[in-house]
DNA sequence: AATGAATGAGGTTTCATTCAT
DNA sequence: TATGAATGAAACCTCATTCAT
C-alpha cells in the first residue's frame, strides 16, 4: 500500500473509533489528527469535512458488514436448521460489531441523515431480507413453520432481540444491576433468542385449525 | 404556581426537547434559553450547567414513566392476561414517549454516564421487574407457561421487541423502504410482538419431556 | 448612549477602517477586535459574520452620503449655477470621503455582491439622478444647455471625472510621476472637472443649425 | 515552444484569470495549479511565490498594453482628428482589455504596492502622455484647441470617462438600474466620451478675450 | 522538470459560561 | 429574581508553502 493509502487509511481507522466513542458532534478532528499522527489539514485534504469523514466511516463499518454476511450458504440448508442459523449468525456479528451498533444508534439520534446520503449501504439490507423470505417460505410450504408471518416484523425481532441489550447495555447494566456482556450471561442470551424467535415461527397460527391456535384479540386463554 | 417556577418548568421543558432533539453534545444552551424567553443566565442560576441541565431533564423524563406504571393491578390478573397486558403496556408506553427512547438512546452513547448520577431512577426497575416475576411465577404454577425462563432475559427481549423498531426507525425506514410507524404497521407490529412473547412462554420447555421439545444446542430439527 | 450601542459603534468604525484598508477578503476579524477592545464573539453576536458585518459598513458608507446630500436647494438656482455646484458638490464629496471610493472600488472587484443584497442604497440614486434631470431640462429649456443629452451618459461622466483620479491615485501617482491630492492640483482639477461638463453642456448640439455644430460622426474639423 | 515554457505560459494564463476574479487575497493558488493542470509546486519552481506571480501577472497586462498602442501614427494626423481618434483608441483599449481595469483597480486597493516594484510599465505612459502633449500643443498652435489645457487633468479626464463606467459597471449597473455594457450603450458612451473632451478643448478658455467666455470662479452665467 | 504527500500558521466561527447591574 | 453585555477556549476549516522523491 503506498503511503498516501496508509495515511489515509489511519485517520479512517481513528475517526471510526473517535466517532464511536463520543458521537458525531462529540467527535474531535484535532484528536483524530493527533491520533493518526497526521495534520489535521491532511484530513480535510482526503475527506473535506467532518460530515464527510463520518460519512465514510459509516460506509466503511457497512462495508464490513456486507463482508461479513454469508447467506448464500444458508438457502441450502433445511428451513428450521437455516433459520436457527440465521438468528445466530445476526446476533454474533452484533456482538462481534459494537461498532456498528453504536454507529447505528448514532445515525438514529441524527435522523439517519447521514446515511441516506449514502449509495452504498441500501443494497445490502435486501440481500439480507430476500434470504429471510426464502427460508420462511420453505419453512411454511413444507409445514416447520407458522403462517401469516410478515417478514418486516420477522427481520424486525430478530434484529431488536439481538440489537437492544447491546445499544442499551450501560443503561441496562446499571439499572438492572447484571453485567449483561459478561460471557455466560451472552451464551444465554443467544440461546434465548433464538428460542424465542423459533418458538414464533413454529407456534401454530392463529388462522391453524388446529385447537392450539391462540385467540390473542379476545385475549383468550390457552386451555 | 409562581412566575419563577413557570420559569424554571418552561426552561425545563423546552431544554428536554433541545436535548432530545439535537443530543447532549448537539443541544445548545443558546436555543435553549431563546426558546423559553428566559435570559440565559436564569438556566445557570436554576440548573448550574448544561450537563446538570441535561440530567434535570433525565430525571424528568423517568420521573414520567413511574407516574404512568400500573403494575399493581396487572397482579389480580390470571397470568396469561396479564402477561399479554404487561407487553402490550410497555409496547403502548415506548409508543407514546418517544422522549424516553431517545434519552435512552442518548444515555447509552454517553455510556450511562448521566444515568448512574441519578439516585431516583434505578428503583422504578425493580417495580417491573418484581411484577414480571410475580406474573412468570404464577403462570409457570398454574402450568400455563414454560420453565426455566430467564426474568432478565425475558424483560429484556420484551423491551428490545417494542423499543428496537421504534428508536432505530430512521435508518430501518429507509433500510427497509417502509415506513415503520404508519398506523396500521404499528397495530400490526403490537400484536406481532405480543404474539412473540406468548408464543416462547407457552413453548414447552426444552426440559419438559414432551416430544415437540427442540434441541437448539444440537441444532437438530424438529421432527 | 447605552454601552451595548458604543460597542456596537467602535466594532463598525474600526470594521470600516479594517475593511477599506485591507480588502474584503484582506480584512481580519480578530485585528477588528483588537482594535476595538472587545472579544472577537461580540463581533459575532452583533453581526453574525464577516461578510454581514461588511456589509453593515457598507451600508453605513452609504447612509453618510445621503447624510450630505442637499439636491433640494440645488433646484431653486439657476440652471448653469445648479449644475456648477452640483459637480462641484459630487468632486467635493468624492473627495471628503475617500472611504466610498475605497468601498466601491471594493465592491466593483466582487461585482458588487453585496451591494444587492442592501434594500437601503439604491433608492440613494433615484434622488440624484432626479435632481440632475430636473436641473439639465430647466437648462435645455431656457436655451443653456445643449439638446440631446443622455442624462445617464452625463451622470457617468460626472462621477467618472471626479472619482478616477481619486480611486486610481496610487498607480497614477506613480505612474505620472506626480501627487495627484496635492491641494493645488486637487483645486485645480476641481475646476477642471466643472469646465469639462460645463463645456459640454453649453456646446450646441450636433442637432443645431449652427455653424458650430461638429459633425464627429465625419470627424470633420471645426473652421 | 518546450514543453517547459508552455507550462509556465499556462500558469500565467489561469493565474491572470484567477487573479483578476478574486483579487489578490481571494486567489488561490490551489485553484491556480489545478486550472493550469500542473502540479502546485511548479508554480512555486517558477513563480517563487503568489506574490510574485501576480506581479508576472501584473506586468504581463501591461506588456499587452504597450502592444496594443500605436501613437506614432497618431502624430501625422491633424490635431483634432488625432486627438479624436486618442480618445476612441483609449475607450476602445479600456473595454477589449478589461482585466487591465480589473488589475488596475486591485492594484489601487493594494496601494499600487506591487506596481511600484516593476520596472517595465512605468516608461508606457511616457510615451502616452508625450503623445497628448504634442497633439494638444498642435492643436493650440492651430487655434483649434483652447489654451491653458493641464496635460495631466486632460490625460485624467480622458482616462476617467472611458474607465469608470467599465470599472464600476456592477455597482452602476444595479443602481442605475441600467445594463450599462450593452452593445448600443457601449456605442453611445464611446461617443459621448469624444463629445465631451473636444467639447472642452475647442471651448474658448476663460482667459480668452471671446465673449463667449465662462467665468466660471465668479458663477457668473452666460449671456 | 516535475510530482504526491504533508505541514504550520492562522483564518472564521461556535459555545458554554460569567460579569456587572 | 432577572438581565444585557461580554468573554476564553476551542471548534472546524483554509491556505501558502515545503519535503522527499
Amino acid at each position: 500500500m503506498r503511503s498516501a493509502e496508509l495515511s489515509r487509511a489511519r485517520i479512517l481507522d481513528v475517526a471510526r473509533h473517535e466517532f464511536l466513542t463520543h458521537g458525531l458532534n462529540g467527535a474531535r478532528v484535532d484528536r483524530i489528527a493527533k491520533n493518526s499522527c497526521v495534520n489535521k489539514n491532511l484530513i480535510y485534504h482526503y475527506f473535506e469535512s467532518k460530515d464527510q469523514l463520518y460519512l465514510a466511516v459509516l460506509e466503511q463499518i457497512y462495508a464490513d458488514l456486507r463482508a461479513g454476511q454469508k447467506d448464500s450458504e444458508l438457502l441450502k440448508k433445511p428451513p428450521l436448521e437455516a433459520m436457527i442459523e440465521l438468528v445466530g449468525n445476526t446476533f454474533d456479528h452484533f456482538f462481534n460489531t459494537p461498532d456498528l451498533i453504536r454507529l447505528m444508534s448514532i445515525e438514529n439520534i441524527h435522523n439517519a441523515r447521514h446515511l441516506k446520503n449514502s449509495s452504498t449501504v441500501k443494497p445490502l439490507y435486501e440481500g439480507l431480507l430476500n434470504a429471510l423470505t426464502e427460508i420462511l417460505k420453505r419453512g411454511q410450504s413444507e409445514g416447520v413453520f407458522r403462517k401469516n408471518v410478515d417478514v418486516i416484523d420477522l427481520y424486525l425481532s430478530i434484529s431488536a432481540l439481538a440489537y437492544f441489550f447491546l445499544s442499551n447495555q450501560y443503561t441496562l447494566s446499571w439499572l438492572l444491576d447484571c453485567d449483561l456482556i459478561e460471557k455466560r450471561r451472552v451464551k444465554k442470551r443467544r440461546q434465548h433468542v433464538i428460542d424465542m424467535v423459533i418458538s414464533y415461527l413454529t407456534q401454530p397460527s392463529e388462522d391453524d385449525v388446529s385447537g392450539r391456535g391462540l385467540n390473542l384479540e379476545k385475549k383468550g386463554t390457552r386451555k
